[in-house]
DNA sequence: GTCTATACAAAGATAGAC
DNA sequence: GTCTATCTTTGTATAGAC
């Protein structure tokens, strides 16, 4: 025991810094660096302003953090499974389509977020993330590669992550624009995670 | 003539409140919204921050113009194609993906900024956009209803436009990732006009 | 570790001269 | 219409008491 934990804190059940962390997250979520202010992110906490710079040193260090958490939860799920070496090709894709449709109900607004985002460092991230290798050297890429040898694998990445990812970056759109509630909505992707795989497993066979 | 135009501007080719809008749309569509400072608006423009006040009231309402054009530019390649009577289902997808990719190449970083910047007011947004119209009551959506009774049309609405807007969604990922220059990534782009609406053929076929 | 009070910088908006 | 100078608000960060 011991652990370097402080002696007052703890007055609910969390860490003063995992209060902050968590109240970052959901300001930081909704209304991304830019437009929000570190106060929000304390009063959302409950806490003082001082507080923050205390325990991280920054705005900035503090949505890094935060930034960092959310896309490993976006591109974590994936990796795994993209470099699985004894799964078939349509496994891949079925786990891949089911794990990551689980994952984004669980945090819609993740997408968007990270998407947003991560446009003004491209590259810094990609470089950390190591898109490049997934892009690239991938057992589904290298799968991908023999099955359509003339069609670049990336079309179908695009094509699978489309379908996967884009209801959630559009859903402001499409929840709003037909009218659905959020029940009505889990229940189409519940239903796509099932219709994909069958749908590109169709995309497969063309030509 | 006369048509209130005034006396002194115009030294290069185009009105002062012209070069306002469109340093802003530069301004606003690199970095967002809330990232954006008026100054650098004003310098864009090669004019005085005085200026922006004159013309426009503030920031907000420059702002609500750019937008209003973007999202105008984003939707209303579409709403005639989703509403013609004479074409087939097959016909209109083709033409909906073939212009679509068309204006996006010319616009890459018009999606994420629509849909980045949609998400703090979309019931407002949706509404005066009538998403609702085209995606309950345009013809496409009734001769998706009528070809596949069984699935839910949003699913293909979402597998379209996922497919054709995602990749410039994830455009800075997927360039910088797979190591992309412009050129490459417009050919596969050129490449996707004839494949999408293959593919979504393939997918009506489904079951 | 946590608070209050405040310094300091940035940013939107405006006044007033030309 | 256009500019310079300035007001005012807001937001990040810090000092210093407890």
């Amino acid at each position: 025991m011991g652990k370097k934990k402080s002696e007052k804190q703890e007055s609910k059940d969390v860490s003063t810094e995992e209060r902050i962390k968590e109240a970052a997250r959901q300001v930081f979520t909704k209304k991304g660096y830019a437009a929000t202010r570190t106060r929000d992110i304390a009063e959302a906490a409950g806490l003082n302003l001082a507080l923050l710079n205390y325990y991280f040193r920054s705005k900035e260090k503090l949505f890094e953090i935060v930034m960092m958490e959310k896309v490993q939860a976006l591109f974590g799920v994936i990796a795994p499974v993209l470099n699985d070496e004894e799964s078939s090709l349509e496994e891949k894709i079925e786990r891949l389509v089911h794990n990551y449709l689980d994952m984004l109900m669980k945090n819609p607004d993740l997408p968007l977020f990270v998407l947003s985002e991560i446009r003004y460092q491209p590259e810094d991230l990609a470089r950390r993330l190591q898109v490049g290798k997934l892009l690239r050297e991938s057992v589904l890429v290298k799968q991908l590669r023999e099955r359509k040898k003339n069609i670049h694998p990336l079309h179908f990445i695009m094509n699978l992550l489309g379908m996967t990812l884009f209801p959630f970056v559009g859903r402001p759109m499409f929840q709003h624009g037909a009218g659905l509630g959020q029940k009505e909505f889990e229940a189409l992707m519940e239903e796509r995670k099932k219709l994909i795989p069958k749908w590109i497993d169709a995309m497969l066979g063309v030509r």
